[in-house]
DNA sequence: GTCTATACTCAGATAGAC
DNA sequence: GTCTATCTGAGTATAGAC
């Protein structure tokens, strides 16, 4: 029986869709400059026609799969925003989802995190622009307006809040980190809010 | 003693240099993989068959490059460790020292820290592994050692002091930031202190 | 909409003269 | 050691059948 490729209950597992997934899990391998669209076609299991169909080009490809990827995280960022009320709330919630998801899909961590997308995508904004940080951000501006976090320039203390996690995650990835970086969570914030905490 | 050449009496401005020089300046620039040995061979006014002359091929370019600027870096941190003596001044030192090369020469802070080094060089262990941090880490465990330092992960540690400074260097080699990142560099040194300060 | 076959470009690498 | 000229193959993208 195949697995879930082909057949599986969302019946037409669309040609856009397969190819997004197929796509991502080889630029996040091997990169997007060592992927050929034949490497995605052969893998994916449709024809590059199909492809050419879908996607302008290989960086339509990437562009759709970045705007997917950031949007869904997006989502996640504007959802804790609204279902925590104080900062440490908030951005202990930001932490644990974004270190859950470097375990469940590391894929998607590397490729939002990693690639240089300005290497291959020349008009995008860089990621730390990109709106699911901007959301982070106003976290920590709401943060210092209500006297939770120190006074302080809002950009130092956002690069200080996120820093050691984001470099926590990058280790992770790299197989330097032989534990899950779940299980450093709350060690690792603790020092994160110490370094802001008034 | 010139901390350059090791071997052959250095001319003018030998064709070794003159290659790496540019690539350095292509590389962080453009990006490795947008970077032709054509447009090096062009730019730094040489020709091809001398390039590949004095390097096996582009890959072998890259590598060497990396070396060198990594050894160099190696060399500043061992120089701090030995001329500073506590945990705090040895740290506030290699801070110091960062962000005045991310000014002074953000080339080679952009090359070192942002190129994806395993998808053009997949043999070399990743930057965090290298020399230079594994001293910055044996500062820390030091730190921790004598007490300077709170009792804890000694890679947590690592990633909470340097975190900070590191997204900093970032959001400025992505141009987000509008000062030199030197002017942070007390502000954010105090956050990424206070994170692991006893 | 999906496929196969193929055209075209260009980067990486080599040969061999000087 | 340095150069010019050239080869080869990989990879993007298209044409056109079904």
């Amino acid at each position: 029986m195949e697995p879930e490729k082909e057949k599986s209950a969302p019946r037409n597992k669309d040609i856009r869709s397969l190819t997004l997934d197929t796509a991502l899990d080889l630029f996040s391998i091997r990169g997007y400059f060592s992927t050929s669209v034949h490497h995605i076609q052969k893998q994916a299991g449709v024809s590059i026609g199909s492809i050419y169909h879908h996607f302008k080009n290989k960086e339509g490809i990437a562009k759709a799969l970045y705007d997917d990827l950031v949007k869904q995280m997006g989502q996640s960022m504007t959802k804790i925003m609204a279902s925590e009320e104080t900062t440490e709330n908030r951005l202990k919630a930001v932490f644990a989802h974004l270190f859950e998801l470097t375990e469940t899909s590391p894929n998607v961590m590397q490729y939002i995190l990693y690639a240089r997308h300005r290497e291959f995508m020349p008009d995008e904004i860089p990621i730390c622009s990109s709106r699911p940080f901007a959301i982070i951000r106003e976290m920590v501006r709401e943060g210092i307006e209500k006297g939770e976090v120190r006074q302080m320039d809002l950009t130092v203390a956002s690069a200080s809040l996120m820093g050691g996690a984001i470099r926590l995650i990058y280790l992770r990835l790299d197989g330097v980190l032989e534990k899950p970086v779940t299980f450093y969570l709350d060690e690792i914030w603790e020092c994160c809010w110490k370094s802001v905490a008034p």
